[in-house]
DNA sequence: GTAATCCTTAAAGTTAACTTTAAGGTCAAG
DNA sequence: CTTGACCTTAAAGTTAACTTTAAGGATTAC
């Protein structure tokens, strides 16, 4: 079963202009051609794409998801190089999984004090920031 | 001790005309000027600079920590509707952590497989990836 | 006092990741 | 057999977050 480039578009919810432009990028290489021209991608295409799509939700560029993809599809025959690069990226992520987690606790913080405040004597005070709030 | 832009830029690590864009962004206002129009910032520009590289790691637009800054900066008067984007961004940020946690656990298990092989028998096979990577 | 270094603004240029436009070929329905 | 939805490419336009350039005034070092 075989996906037009429209079908794929659908089923991932990316539009076929950046499917086509995640292809130029090296992303998404795999489409066959039909007679007419036509891209026919095999179902395997949308993982591909949630995974690109689930990457760039983490801060990856295109560019890191590409060496990503080359790890995940080397999966048999790794050598130093790539190696190198998953140990890299492990690092990173693991990093900003500190830093996250740091923010998360700070957020939850001031959620917290404010709550306090809310529960206690703030009768009637009007919030000074709902006019910056665009 | 106020800091010349230069100076703050040297701190921070951060380049002046940087400085100068997330002030005309409003995430650094309370330059105040000398009589020759330069910038003098007190000392906690510094930590408000690099708050905002932190959270730029973090995969923050500017405008994201714009308003982030501006729950900080309310930390006494809050009302529903700052409420609302500290939760938000709190439930953002966690959904962030799992993903970033389950893509930990899939690099980790790539490492894991290829040490596996490493020390079983690749005898002189050529990583077919080297000539992909540019 | 003059050269190097720092500051000012406004405007143009850059890169990533797209989106939009233009100009055209293909296919399925009536 | 033509209308409308879908596909093709190449190229130009967009947005965020900067950087660079240009033109000029202020400060510091010798």
């Amino acid at each position: 079963m075989q996906l037009k480039i429209g079908e794929l578009a659908q089923k991932t919810h990316v539009s076929t202009a950046t499917l086509r432009y995640y292809e130029q990028c090296g992303l998404l290489s795999q489409a066959n051609r039909a007679d007419n021209g036509y891209r026919y991608y095999p179902e395997e295409a949308v993982q591909q794409v949630e995974f690109i799509k689930k990457a760039q939700q983490l801060g990856f560029s295109l560019q890191d998801i590409q060496a990503i993809l080359r790890i995940k599809q080397a999966g048999q025959q790794p050598c130093g190089v790539v190696k190198q690069i998953l140990a890299d990226k492990i690092a990173q992520v693991q990093a900003q999984l500190r830093h996250l987690q740091q923010l998360e606790a700070e957020l939850l913080h001031y959620q917290a004090q404010w709550q306090q405040q809310e529960t206690a004597n703030l009768g009637g005070r009007i919030c000074g920031l709902i006019e910056e709030v665009e």
